[in-house]
Parts: structure tokens; sequence; C-alpha cells
DNA sequence: ATGAAAGCGCTAACAA
DNA sequence: TTGTTAGCGCTTTCAT
């Protein structure tokens, strides 16, 4: 037969709602009491009935990771921190694919929201940018944290100062002799595609060079994209000699199309990526590339959503760090 | 408020009670009176407590499926397989992501099992070859399906006849006139690895070829190990001309370091994979492959959990189509 | 075929 | 600081 509260309130001779104050952090539980009842849970491995919880205080003690892009590692990532947060504070988590250009979008996260009540909800961009939803969830009164989203204000979450790592991976670009640089943006329902193209067009500025939209292409984060437009940008007269893709597949696709045009990577031309996803480390040369903690982005917006729920304090929107990774695919110009 | 099933009883002008019975597709329910009780739950827009229920039933309509390689698309298909069918049904389903190699993994489903209380599994490979903990569910009693394990029998899931695709892989590469066929094996602790080597052991001894140890080299379903594996053939002074890796990010790797070898592909060397996933379009050129249904896996494997547990019959392991991609990796010999 | 009563395990509101 | 009581919304058991 299972524990259950009522059994662990008679092993430590004190009344159920007491125990429940202890199994919930509450206030007015003295030092020795709250000793004695800890006591008594560990010794009889007792394990708070969810439901029962649940229901009883209308809360389901479970959040909601919504995701647009079903198989990117960096998504990926992100839920295992999520994953990671809810687990150090006993919450459940699930996962939605979703479709954001879908009609019935809205209506899909409304209908989970009525079926499994989730106290919050995690989202990954695009997502983020979704004004619809984020009326629809304000209107439900769901909170949620965001990922990465294009807006700060006024929304809790995790970030990293996008804009400022362009910035660098093109001075690094810059401070290795390259004058050439392209730019193959990302897809353009992320916040993010913005933002690495702003910081690539401020770090040209700050060098006192021109900006050339010869030689920003337009990709959509995959793989596919890369090649095409490094085909657009190796065809040019005056080819880049060196090239800024705003995530690492589709660096990997630029080298690849590097080799069809007998290209060598970094001799002839240097090419960097962003996210560190393991495929920088994957293909040859390995890919220079900016290190954003995806984890640990997913993991913080969780405990921010968390504590927000909790009643403890307001919930922040809180900037993480990320690093240049240099590697072998960026050299001097030659 | 929210509209509970007193309220959906008495708008109907029946007794909680036969509204149970409709809401669980329990017999003794006479049509007119179903009829009635529908149409009141769908004018009302009635949605179940989930928690409510679970309580109540002692059961908790969610469906666990645990996974090992996180960042891999295959699982993220079945996935959302699984979330298909999980949705059809009123299930929920959560995802957990664990190390079957650390030594703390049995604790941490049990840990999982006695927290969430899910009403069954979906395992993923190769979590679906783990003794202990399949000796561990059966002991709890929790009931699991099983996506591509290595033992059919006296399991429920789905799968697809691995070693007769790995055939008419290679029988694809014996039928364009290759008589030197490499392969590269996958992750060892998966089943599929063995599955395919079996395969194309058997295609050889078909077609009277010899089983030549040199053309055999092991990796780990990554890309990187593509690139090793196809690193060691291209170096052998009796090259193969076609190489037949177990799954399609090796593939590319394989691809990958063809070039690196000044070998084109498919003119010197045709290169095929396994899988299907989104890579083998997304290079060049576009990989012949092995279309595995993944997402339907997901989806039949949980349908046959979801129907055990229901009691409506007894689940079963089925067995799904696949089909040989041809695509443009692949050439006669020259 | 349908209904009435009891209770799942916990927490909210109130009392002491 | 601690305990008592009543219920959360549903399903069970047992009637009818």
């Amino acid at each position: 037969m299972r524990v259950r509260l009522e059994d662990v309130a008679k092993a430590a001779g004190v009344s159920p709602k007491t125990v429940s104050r202890v199994l919930n952090n509450e206030e007015n539980v003295r030092g020795p009491t709250r000793e004695k009842v800890l006591a008594a849970m560990a010794a009889m491995d007792y394990r708070p009935h969810l439901s029962a919880r649940s229901l009883a205080s209308n809360r389901s003690y479970l959040v909601a990771t919504l995701y647009d892009n079903p198989s990117s590692n960096y998504l990926t990532e992100i839920q295992t921190g999520v994953l990671d947060a809810c687990d150090e504070h006993h919450y459940s988590m699930m996962v939605r694919p979703l479709l954001a250009e879908s009609p019935d979008f809205v209506e899909r996260v409304d209908a989970l929201i009525l079926h499994h009540r989730p106290d919050g909800f995690v989202l990954t961009p695009p997502i983020t940018e979704h004004p619809q939803l984020l009326a629809h969830l304000k209107q439900r009164g769901v909170p949620y944290a965001s990922v990465s989203p294009v807006q700060h204000e006024a929304v809790i979450g995790a970030f990293i100062d996008e804009p400022q790592a362009a910035r660098e991976m093109v001075g690094h670009l810059l401070s290795l002799g390259h004058r050439r640089i392209a730019h193959v943006i990302g897809h353009p329902a992320h916040g993010a595609s913005g933002w690495r193209l702003a910081g690539y067009r401020d770090a040209l500025a700050a060098a006192g060079l021109p900006y050339d939209p010869a030689l920003v292409v337009e990709g959509d984060f995959s793989f596919g994209s890369g090649v095409a437009a490094a085909r657009t940008l190796f065809s040019l007269t005056d080819r880049p000699t060196a090239v800024f893709a705003a995530n690492d597949d589709m660096a990997a696709g630029v080298i690849w199309a590097a080799g069809e045009h007998g290209l060598a990577v970094p001799r002839d031309v240097s090419v960097c990526g962003f996210d560190d996803t393991p495929i920088s480390r994957q293909i040859w040369p390995t890919l220079t590339t900016i290190r954003q903690p995806s984890r640990e982005m997913g993991r913080i917006a969780a405990l921010q959503l968390l504590a927000s729920l909790r009643g403890r304090g307001e919930g922040h929107m809180v900037q993480l760090p990320f690093a240049l990774q240099v590697r072998e695919s960026t050299a001097p110009v030659s």
C-alpha cells in the first residue's frame, strides 16, 4: 500500500495539515516539528500524490514547453534545461511541438490549457514572437517565460546579447584582415536573425567598412539554405574572403559549397557560424562559432517562471554570457 | 467558472454517473441517453479535469517516453508520433531524457514512476535493450511499448524488418554493378546496428561475394564517426566502390571524407545511408537511403500501449513497411 | 440502464 | 504555531 500524507502525520505525531505545510515549505512550522516531519517522510519514502495536490490546490505542477522547429539541437538543449529546472522543483514538464504558421495555432494551445492546465509555459523561438499567442496567454492568465525573445521588456526568461556576439564574431574576422565579409541571414521568423544581421552591420560600420547588399544573402537556418546562399556568394566576381553564417548548419552548408567551387576552407575563404551545435565539431575544418549556453538558458528561464509561479519575487529577464569559439574554419586573409 | 461534470449532468437531465459512463465509453448507456449527454458536453465545451479523474480512478492518463540520444531527428520523429497517439486518446505525454549508461539509471526511472505514476512507458532505442530496466518495469507492473526493440517476443510496439531493408539496400548497390561494398556499423548499443550488419552480410552471401572484414568499420551513428570510418576505407589499397553506412549522419560523413580524398560521389564512389532523415535531402549529392516511418512507429507503438492499458485486447508488436529511396549518391560502378 | 453515496489524497479556510 | 473541517471533480461501489 502506498504511503499517504496521513500516514506520515501519524508517524510524526502531528496533524496532516502540518505535514502539508512542511511539504510546501510554508512558514509557521517550528524547527523541531519540521525536522520530525522530514524524518518521517524520509523514513517512509513518502511521495506526494500529484493529482491529489493538484486537485486540492488548483495547480497542476506542470510546465509546458512549446516549440516549433521539431528537430533542432538547440531546442533539444533548451528542453533539457527546462527539465532540469522542473526536476529541481518537483514540477513536471510536457513538451508540445506546434506549427506556428497553422491557422488553428492559438486554438491548439488553448485546448492544451483547458486539458492539462499547465501552471505556466516556456516559449522557445520563434514562438516567442507570436503576438496572438502572447495576447491569449495574458487573457487566460497563464504566465510564461521566453527563451531569447525579441522583446525583453515586461517578459521573464533568458537571453544572450546576440548583436554583441555577432559583433565579436565579425570583429574576429576583421582582426584576421578580412574586409569582404559576407553574411547569411537566418530564418526571417526568428528574432535572432535580425539581431545577428544588426551585429554584422554594426561591426562593419564601426570598422569604417561599407555595407554591401550583394554580400548579404537570405537563408532559413538549414544546411541546404547555406549551400544555396554560398553558391550565390561564390559566383560573385568580387568574392568574399569570409562568410559569417547566422547558424552552424548554414555554415556547414557554406563549407560544403566551397568544396563544390574548388575553394579550400580556411585557406581560400573563412567561414563561421553561430550556436556551437555538435555539427561544428564534427565537420572538417571544425567551425569557428559562438557558444550559446542553451541548456542553461532553458533552465534559467524555467526557474524564473517557477519563481514567479510561487510568488517568490517577480521573475526576471536574465542575460547569460556567450563565448566566441575559435576553431579551424577561420584564418588570416591570404 | 469552469464547467464540471455535474453541470453537464444537470443540463442533460441525468446523473453524474451517467455522464461519467459516457465520458469513459462504458457500456450500459442507451443510445438516446448517450446522445443527450454528448450534446450537452459539446454545447458547454466541457473538459474533464485530469487530476480529478486521476485521483478518483487511480490512473494518471500519462504516458512517459524514455530516450537516451538527446538530439537525434529519428527520436524527435518518434516522439511526435507518440504524442499523436496520446492526443487521439486524451492522454498526456511526458518525455524524459536519460543516460542509459549512468549507474542510477533504473533508480531515476523509478523516481519518475513514484512521482508521476505514468500508466505506461514508450521505450526508444537503445533503452529498449536495458535488461534491468525491463525487469524493473515488470516488477512494478508498469506496462511499456518498445520502438524497434531487438526482441520482438512478448513485447508490444512497432518495428520494421531491418535486415530485409539492409538487404535491399545492398541489393541496390549490387544491381549497379558494385562488388567491393563497404559497411559502416552503427552504435554498438543499438540493436539496429546488428540487424543492418546482418542484412549486409546476408546480401553479400546471397550474391556469392566473400565477406571482407577490411571493408567493415565501426562507427557510432555520428557524422564524425562516418568521417573517421571513411578515412580508413578510402586509404585502403583496394578501395571500395560503394559504402553503405548504417545511418544518414554517418553517410554524410562518408561523403564529406570522400571530398577530402578527392573522390567525387557518386562518380568515384557510391554512398548510401539509412533512416531518411532531413540531412539526406539537404546535402549534395542527395542521399540514397531507407525511409523508415519513424513517426508512425511511435504512434503505433503508443496506440498498442494504450489499447493494452484500456484492456482492449492484448497489444501487439506491429511490423511497418520501409521504402528504399534512391537519390543521387548512388550510381553504376565506373 | 441508471442513480446515490462515499471517498480518492491532498490543501484552503477557518478555528484554537 | 498547530489542528479541524470541508471540499477540489471525478469514479467507485452498491443500489435500484
